[in-house]
DNA sequence: CGGCGCACCGAAAGCGTTTTCGGTTGACAC
DNA sequence: GTGTCAACCGAAAACGCTTTCGGTGCGCCG
């Protein structure tokens, strides 16, 4: 309804000039107290909001910054887009700024966006998410000379900014957990060590068995897709050696419900002879049964800590290798983590 | 590297002032197509993409829309988020608009952002959903004159823009297909009847029961929270009854889940004593098992339609009332739904 | 009493576009 | 030779803000 209040019409209603105004809302020193006061009752009194865009062009900033929605299909369902992309957005409104969200369908498009970024700077810095172990995307940003964050690590991002959680210790933890409750063939279901992510769990499941002592079966260390079906033909494939595991670290909750599967129809009980354990924490894991032990990470504190990170940076307030940050994941303990059954293989006879 | 080019530039290298570089890109008719190729050829030379600030500023328009994602807490892990955004996100990005989310914590945030919104224009419109059968934002929204269109419809949508999904007529086919299969006592989990959907869908179910010739029991209309412990709670309500349902439709596949559970728990066998359909088509439902029958919903192309309707909203190149849609729900066959048991109650006994 | 410095404010330029308005050129008709 | 008209382009204002620069008025010191 109507035009929104401008400078202007706050400054003939006090008969003052635009730029005094401007420099009372914006708090210079050199205007004096009263008419500061003044100048804000007014602002308050009219509902005055400075215009952004003449704002943003003025000074030159953008005052938002940009989410790279994952490019490869099938991710768009992912649970922790909403939560990432609202803790960023939540923390971004507390300051001012904009998220917005892009969408490439591609690498080729993906491309084209930070080519326009960097030709218009219509945004002021990006957060990427799904990094993988070679990350070229990481030189190209860097050679364009736009702000970003990643959220995760990759082998080439040691002079740039990262949010991560610890994966290598997560896995670690996972399998010594497996290991006090007395499994000693624990094996791992990971997905392509393309994603940093599955190439770290891997090796979290590496350093969790040395650091009991265990030897380390390389035929125990699956890789698949991040699937249900990648799951179930890699425990397959694990039940099929002569001394299959009495346990599993799945590299995320789907795998897991994959492995979940194959256990049961070759007449086993997950969580029985053979335990699993997935990460994630997806909210379904509890509805299986036996409900699935798993590990969450934080995720909208995650894009919190992404959105100031990234205004930090874009600020110059900090240097890309002050930003680097790493989380912690949490156990979820549910049902399918528990001790080894003792008369194995023969309660495999039993239920078939 | 290096400051973008501006229009500046490229009229200096060709000789040519500002206005005619501007007017030739923007293919006005008083500029020859001599210097309309020259420019055009330079501008790609020099990589020239015009500064969206000014040119916002200079139009008044902000060629950008916002999503207001569900203010509910638990709302944030739906799949549904990641999926309507990218294709919001990729339609506008066609017509070179920009997507920016908007998270607000509560109703009092949201209000707020829309009076902001209102004062300052920075948003051209937005997209809602999770609509309630009685949502106060559509008047505050048409009040302050904010274009926007609603991802659901409401009570008093009548004369504001939406795209939803049939959910009726989803229920009714629903139901009748339970009907087909041979059912007569087919019962309905809902939620609660202050989201629109909610009520849409127990309305489908009445419909299908009304035009099957089936009597309604009110008892079998069950309402409960959008989760696994109400779908658990109300089907063992159900389960209670002197008849007993042979199937059940469920307002959601979290629902469905938490009543395949109470059947499980009851010594009966989902699909098999009780035909269970679920809504939403997760991809989890399928890993279940039985997996869920249920029904999907287009969601990218919905997110794209959302755009297109808002960006002609805000054009004026069409009315709300005409920018009224009606999507289709699609069946997704599992394993439970099927022809009731005819030894009902007596497998009860067997499997107990 | 002249001059100096301080506190406070206004005029105006600038950010990079778009768009209105008018001006120049040449062709062509009378 | 004057007038008309079309075709093409430039000057300048506008969008709403920030910021530099300079200018008042005043008190105070010498």
């Amino acid at each position: 309804m109507g035009e929104p209040t401008r400078l202007k019409v706050i400054a003939e209603r006090l008969k003052l000039s635009q730029s005094t105004v401007s420099r009372a809302l914006n708090d210079y020193q050199d205007i004096s107290n009263r008419t500061k006061k003044l100048v804000r009752d007014t602002a308050k009194e009219l509902g005055y909001e400075p215009n952004p865009h003449a704002r943003r062009l003025a000074l030159g900033k953008s005052y938002t910054i940009g989410y790279v929605m994952p490019a490869q299909d099938g991710q768009l369902t992912e649970t922790f887009l909403g939560e990432l992309m609202a803790g960023m957005a939540t923390a971004l409104a507390l300051k001012g700024w904009d998220l917005t969200v892009l969408a490439p369908a591609n690498t080729e498009e993906e491309l084209a966006i930070f080519q326009r970024i960097a030709r218009t700077r219509h945004l002021s810095g990006l957060v990427i998410s799904r990094t993988y172990s070679e990350d070229p995307r990481l030189q190209i940003l860097r050679n364009l000379d736009i702000p970003f964050v990643s959220h995760g690590r990759s082998n080439t991002c040691g002079d740039s900014a990262w949010l991560d959680v610890d994966n290598e210790l997560a896995f670690a933890e996972m399998t010594s957990h497996l290991v006090s409750l007395g499994h000693k063939r624990i094996a791992h279901i990971g997905g392509s060590p393309l994603y940093n992510f599955a190439r770290q769990r891997a090796d979290g499941w590496r350093r969790g068995l040395r650091e009991a002592g265990l030897e380390i079966h390389e035929n125990f260390g699956e890789a698949t897709d991040l699937s249900f079906e990648g799951g179930c033909a890699a425990m397959e494939r694990l039940l099929c050696l002569d001394e299959p595991p009495t346990a599993v670290c799945c590299v995320s909750d789907v795998v897991a419900r994959g492995a979940m599967q194959a256990i049961r129809s070759s007449g086993l009980q997950p969580g029985r002879e053979i335990s699993v354990i997935g990460y994630d924490g997806l909210e379904l894991g509890a509805w299986l049964n036996p409900p699935l032990t798993t590990m969450r990470q934080p995720l909208q504190s995650a894009g919190r800590i992404l959105a100031d990170m990234l205004i930090k940076l874009v600020e110059g307030e900090r240097k890309p290798t002050d930003s680097q940050e790493l989380f912690r994941a949490s156990f979820v303990r549910r049902g399918t983590a528990n001790p080894p059954v003792t008369d194995w293989p023969t309660s495999r006879q039993q239920i078939r």
